[in-house]
DNA sequence: AATAAATAGGATAATTAATATCTTATTAAG
DNA sequence: CTTAATAAGATATTAATTATCCTATTTATT
């Protein structure tokens, strides 16, 4: 359990309860912006401040534990920090996905044709996810691909 | 001159010396902050208020003449809304740069992996550009690859 | 050119977002 | 258990963005 002491002692970065329910609650939703997760940290630690639950989130992210993913006409979102990947963002539903797939034979085009050297890369594709897709949706309505958090 | 009238115009925007300024500005500069774009036109226009550059760049860009640009670890940048292509951004200049190429075979292989139907892409790239790679920079040095402003 | 309606600008206030400061509390090591 | 180091919480401060309201400018029409 709580596989994020671990993390976090890498580090040298205290196990705090505030740290280790900001962590928890990144993974669980996958992505999700600073007001959704003060919102639902709230509900396990309602004293929690905001000051550091930002404080937190800029010192995890200095300790690359953390990743911020900006999106297209969104709010920042935040997620853990894993190997490189692409994102999908559903513009129905607001859901965001993983992509893993192989980007070398792009970059390298990119890297011929423009001379520079490239050392990662950011992507981000909007479009329509498989369930928002399959489901013929009302103008007025949402799906909620993005996980509903229960009890933290 | 000012092919910018035309495309207020077209959109039935007003072409107002304050909205000529910004679109102008913007395209001399190609990619531009918020602040940097304010204090440039603030030597032509010492009166304009801040306020009715926010308005107008929200404004331009509801109209799809302006577009943002995120960046990793930037300010949010604008641009004059051309047709689809990718950013490279030099982690040692700070510039950015444009770059078209087919990205077709990316976007079939997500399509492929994921399900998504995808409408557009965005995609920012980290690295070096060719001027900062071929002059051997100390670490505080900054090449200055983007746009003086002169005169506008 | 003069007129008038529609739209936009400027000043300012109000919101919202993010950071800094400082004191108390918690963590983790010994 | 004690202690030093670090982090949390409360709050103040700063920065960024938007809203309001009144005046000025634009543009179509005469
Ligand atoms: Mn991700
Ligand atoms: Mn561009
Ligand atoms: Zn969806
Ligand atoms: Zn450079």
């Amino acid at each position: 359990m709580d596989r994020f002491k671990d993390v976090l002692k890498a580090s040298n970065l205290k196990s705090t309860h505030q740290r280790l329910a900001i962590l928890d609650c990144i993974d669980m939703f996958g992505h999700i912006d600073v007001d959704t997760l003060y919102e639902a940290i709230l509900r396990k630690y309602p004293t929690m401040s905001k000051a550091t639950l930002y404080r937190n989130i800029n010192d995890l992210i200095s300790f690359h534990i953390l990743e911020e993913v900006k999106l297209p006409n969104q709010k920042q979102q935040y997620e853990i920090k894993k190997v490189p990947h692409i994102h999908l963002l559903c513009t129905h539903c607001g859901c965001v996905e993983d992509v893993f797939v192989e980007t070398k034979t792009l970059l390298d085009a990119v890297k011929d044709k423009s001379g520079f050297t490239i050392s990662n890369s950011f992507i981000v594709m909007n479009g329509t996810c498989e369930l928002c897709s399959s489901q013929v949706i009302s103008n007025n309505t949402q799906n909620t691909c993005s996980l509903e958090m229960q009890t933290l």
